[in-house]
DNA sequence: TTTCCTGCAAATAATTTGCAGAACT
DNA sequence: AGTTCTGCAAATTATTTGCAGGAAA
């Protein structure tokens, strides 16, 4: 189970907890309960989360699921491209479901996040193609600033920047 | 030295290491070795390097100088407007004058940085700013994608995404 | 001579890894 | 039976903090 895989080509949907388990097993993995825990977390609540509140969840009728058993099943569905990860600003990486991709906007402030459509991108999308070849995945770190509260709160008080 | 500080209204250049000096006095704070010398590894390779790869540099003359002192003023720095810090996609963060701030972009696969110009960023500066009244900071977080080698090689292994 | 700054060691936070036993197939 | 997974503890990485002595004003 180390090899990339191509989900398209593998039978077995990525929309369902059972497809999913599907695509670990036609991979040569196995069907497990820690990994139908995690998928079933995974699906019920399509939030943003951290592996430490997944574990958390799957832990008040699982408790003994261990927190590295999150990361390494994390990481195996990211390669599956079940998941993606996203970093907001400082702290923890958060996981949600590939489908439900979007971008981030995080106030270095106040610390809140407004989740952005993909179409927020497209401009810079183009033009990092254009220019660089470069293909963005906009999704994966958050775009810090100032939000609208915070950013007046500064000018107010004379804060640079 | 713990109040924010604003630059413009304090006498003391920004560009010069004198006159950043200059500004940590005016602030109540004092003149050291240890911050001389950090600034002048700063203006004198004003590229992008981690707080490790700076203390490196500095230790190669002044072995005494500690990486936590190296952090201590690399924050107090950033403070009053002199330096800012970025997070390219894993791995520790890089520091580099704030008169040079630009984006980056990070590839995922090879793990190359092209520096961007800010007008990279102007449309999105502008969509964010316009749909939410967020003002978009793009240097501190690495726009994380694949470049033009990268994507050309997935595409023909046929790995997804 | 008082407050600020520094070195050193230890703490922290998030994640990763080694290993021996347990569980799939 | 033969891999693959898992739990647990320990390691790692990047950074922060406490403290007591040393240096600037």
């Amino acid at each position: 189970m180390t090899e990339p895989a191509d989900p398209a080509q593998i039978h077995g949907a990525i929309d369902t907890v059972e497809g999913v388990l599907a695509l670990f097993r036609a991979g040569g993995g196995r069907v497990t309960s820690s990994r139908r825990l995690l998928l079933h977390a995974l699906f019920d609540e399509p939030r943003d989360r951290t592996a430490e509140e997944i574990a958390a969840e799957i832990q008040t009728n699982s408790p003994d699921v261990n927190l590295s058993t999150i990361y390494r099943n994390l990481d195996e569905l990211e390669r599956l491209g079940v998941v993606v990860h996203s970093h907001l600003a400082h702290g923890p990486a958060t996981y949600h479901l590939a489908a439900l991709a979007h971008g981030h906007l995080v106030c270095e402030s106040c610390g809140t996040t407004i989740e952005a459509p993909p179409d927020l991108f497209s401009g810079l999308s183009r033009s990092a193609q254009s220019r660089y070849g470069f293909q963005i995945h906009p999704y994966h770190f958050a775009v810090v600033g100032r939000c609208q509260l915070c950013h007046k709160q500064s000018h107010r008080n004379n804060i640079p920047h």
